[in-house]
DNA sequence: TGATTTTCTTAAACCAGCTTAATTTTTATT
DNA sequence: AATAAAAATTAAGCTGGTTTAAGAAAATCA
């Protein structure tokens, strides 16, 4: 089930048995969240880091106005916290929150450590998924610095088209950075 | 020198002998470059990741109207390429350049893969470094979500007030993402 | 040192995208 | 099925930031 969703994800990275599997997954938490539920709250000290087997988060904060804006998503096999925070065990610049009926694997900073001690291979697997991750939010940078709202949403769309279909419009405009109202607009065309 | 930079930033995040240090260099190029010279071009297959010893690079890609975007800035002990596409060994969706008079440590993909095979343990610095990196991406993306292109400017100069310094100023408005002439009217006040 | 090139400044006209506010549609709850 | 709450649409007026263009200052180089 979840499990498997993890072990599977690890081991296109890297090579474990099937023993040092089960005890790898034996440090982290399973649990299904409704919708809407957080995980992290903002302030409070970062001390999980999460990964998605199934269904949908996303890493927020509230503007000067009281109004959430969506930083990033994470879908199936995505890991998710505010990875600054989590590093230097400091309090969290974001939220964390389902936003479909989500099953969620947690690992607290502590298990994080001792999982990387115990298998440095882990280390591998991890140096991967930030290098991807750096490296994807270098290109995000890039999108938003060289095309207009207008392209963002239709270059979005091309790219990862169930996210449009899966994620309401209006996470959809804070995470695109744009308002509800103008991408309302944006879409008539 | 300019290893000794590389060396130490390695040993404060892992344990190694003087010998495996001096083992880890030999995997690098190391050179010095003047003002304004390419490490890495666009569209070219990115082979190469770089590391700061002393001086500047930027990241950067030539926008629809010819001009150069600064994505990224990197000083001394900043690793920088195009990651996503050194990963999987594609072209690259930037240039690399240097600002100023540069001293940089380049390695191989492939000797990055013997470098990473032969010492495990630098899994473990480059794991760190990612996940700060993507972190500070993040958080670098709440910023651009949440402040205006006037408070991007100030939280910018006091966050990094040396950079404000040491780089020409509309390479700094094409990092902020403004025009050098909005720029030029926000320091005016 | 003077000549050339590069960078920075100023100002006015302009527009992409926001704000506000009212209406409609969809979703959730009983 | 009816009611309430949340999300999406529409349209008009407005503003933060861009564009354009020309001049001033600073850096580079012979």
């Amino acid at each position: 089930m979840s499990e498997q969703i993890l072990t599977e994800h690890i081991s296109s990275y890297v090579n474990f048995s099937e023993e040092e599997l089960s005890e790898i997954i034996r440090f982290f938490d399973i649990r299904s969240y409704r919708k809407k539920e957080k995980l992290l709250h903002a302030e409070k000290r970062c001390d999980t880091l999460f990964f998605v087997a199934k269904g949908c988060l996303q890493l927020y904060f509230i503007d000067d106005l009281g109004n959430p804006k969506t930083t990033q998503f994470a879908m199936e096999t995505w890991w998710l916290t505010d990875f600054l925070a989590f590093q230097y065990q400091r309090p969290s610049n974001f939220y964390v929150e389902t936003l479909e009926k989500s099953t969620v694997l947690s690992i607290s900073f502590s298990k994080y450590q001792e999982l990387l001690e115990k298998f440095p291979k882990m280390e591998k697997y991890y140096r991967s998924i930030f290098e991807t991750a750096y490296g994807a939010a270098l290109m995000r940078i890039k999108y938003i610095n060289s095309l207009s709202k207008e392209e963002m949403f239709f270059s979005f769309r091309n790219s990862f088209p169930e996210f449009v279909q899966r994620v309401p419009q209006y996470v959809l405009a804070s995470f695109l950075g744009l308002t509800p109202e103008y991408l309302s607009e944006i879409k008539r065309k």
